[in-house]
DNA sequence: TGTACATCAGTGAACGCGCGTTCACTGATGTAC
DNA sequence: TGTACATCAGTGAACGCGCGTTCACTGATGTAC
């Protein structure tokens, strides 16, 4: 069944990469060792040569989520300094994931109705938890920038960003692709950006147009056409 | 196994409303044959003489969940004519179901990687979008009475709304009820609510005071109190 | 009111299926000489 | 460079389990007389 022979540490991963990708469309309950296997060109009893069961090969594919994640939000602080920016671009990130049948929410989400074992149902949580804080966190950059209302709270506000995406993710799945998880995020970013950005955002243009100044003006076009 | 014969008719909305009540913890697709039957008192078999298979079953309870959703809705509409406030109640109405593990959000969002047959498929479809257009409609006469933005999306704001309802019922469920759903149910209320309101709010007041009258006065205490 | 019968809800054994897992094996690969 | 051997990734048959489903049966219930 298998062209050749490989070090388990390349197998692992190629595991690990086939199990995830896999996820999209089945959901970590439902994530079968046999599908796993066929994916990577093995016989199901091979991913025991790698993984001593399936919660092992569950934790593997989990971490690699995790960093996944990671990567979307590191990608957001490298690509601006603007907490409002950045979270814009993770939600476009998650949206893009989306729609390239690639995890992220599915798993978080799916949540499999217990048939989770405890260990991997906690590792669950933490990642969703971590992500989470995160997001928590660019809302109190924001907040300490001035950008964000500072009254209103991080965690909470972290949450309802989670649920900008999630129902995209369930409904675009749910349809087949039918539903478009795109403009769903653009507008309702629209509608939440707008709703915990501070009155004044004059440090929003400030970035762009002279990155120390604390009073660059607003909506008057590119720097070059100032009358 | 059974005490009593009971008639089919009768049998058939035990079993609906068993399958529901398990649907909480189990979601629709590891809900089981043998899971249900134990909880009605019936040998797996026993199902068989009042639906056809697991499908119709899933139709039964599908359309018991409907209903139940629908109850929430009506009770917010006959509770207040605030379109807010309808809403507001809706939210509180879901926070309970999740809180006493009834399963309106596990179905409708657990969805269950593909394991679910296309015609148990669409007809969950079917009652999310159903659903969602009456949330909508909640807003759109918001929006006819000025209470809402105008200019805002009703299907965005509806599954912006949804969004609030699904990760708490999520993280409800993956932290076994540790996860305080109220608390953020409200904070996030607060949140979107004042989001969504138009900025005048005029006609809130009005219907208190006076059902008919377009222009009546905002924060003057109650009516006796007139100066 | 009492008896005979048809109906049909409920039973339990059995099935095929996909799953996770085990285990004795095979044979390609890298290493020691 | 060539040979002998140990290692260990990959195999395929077999298992127990829970699942949905079937089927011949049992026996309580309601009805006809």
């Amino acid at each position: 069944m298998s062209d050749q022979k490989l070090d388990t540490q390349v197998r692992k991963e190629q595991i690990a990469e086939a199990a995830l990708a896999l996820l999209a469309s089945q959901g970590l309950g439902r994530l079968s060792i046999a599908a796993v296997a066929r994916r990577v060109g093995l016989v199901p009893s091979g991913i025991y040569r790698h993984f001593s069961g399936k919660d092992e090969m569950l934790e593997a594919v989990l971490g690699l989520l995790e960093r996944r994640i990671g990567e979307i939000l590191e990608a957001a602080e490298q690509a601006t300094r603007d907490p409002l920016e950045r979270l814009r671009k993770v939600l476009m990130g998650h949206v893009r994931f989306i729609r390239e049948g690639r995890a992220i929410p599915r798993v978080i989400f799916a949540d499999d109705g217990g048939k989770l074992s405890p260990t991997i149902r906690a590792r669950v949580i933490e990642i969703l938890q971590g992500y989470l804080g995160r997001v928590a966190e660019f809302i109190t950059q924001g907040q300490e920038q001035g950008a964000v209302r500072p009254e209103l709270d991080p965690q909470t506000l972290a949450l309802m960003f989670f649920g900008i995406v999630m129902p995209a993710g369930i409904l675009w799945h749910l349809t087949d692709g039918g539903f478009d998880a795109t403009k769903h995020a653009e507008r309702a970013w629209q509608v939440y950006s707008e709703a915990i950005q501070a009155p004044t955002t004059y440090h929003l243009l400030a970035k762009n147009v002279n990155p120390g100044s604390q009073h660059a003006r607003v909506n008057e076009g590119s720097p070059g056409e100032r009358q």
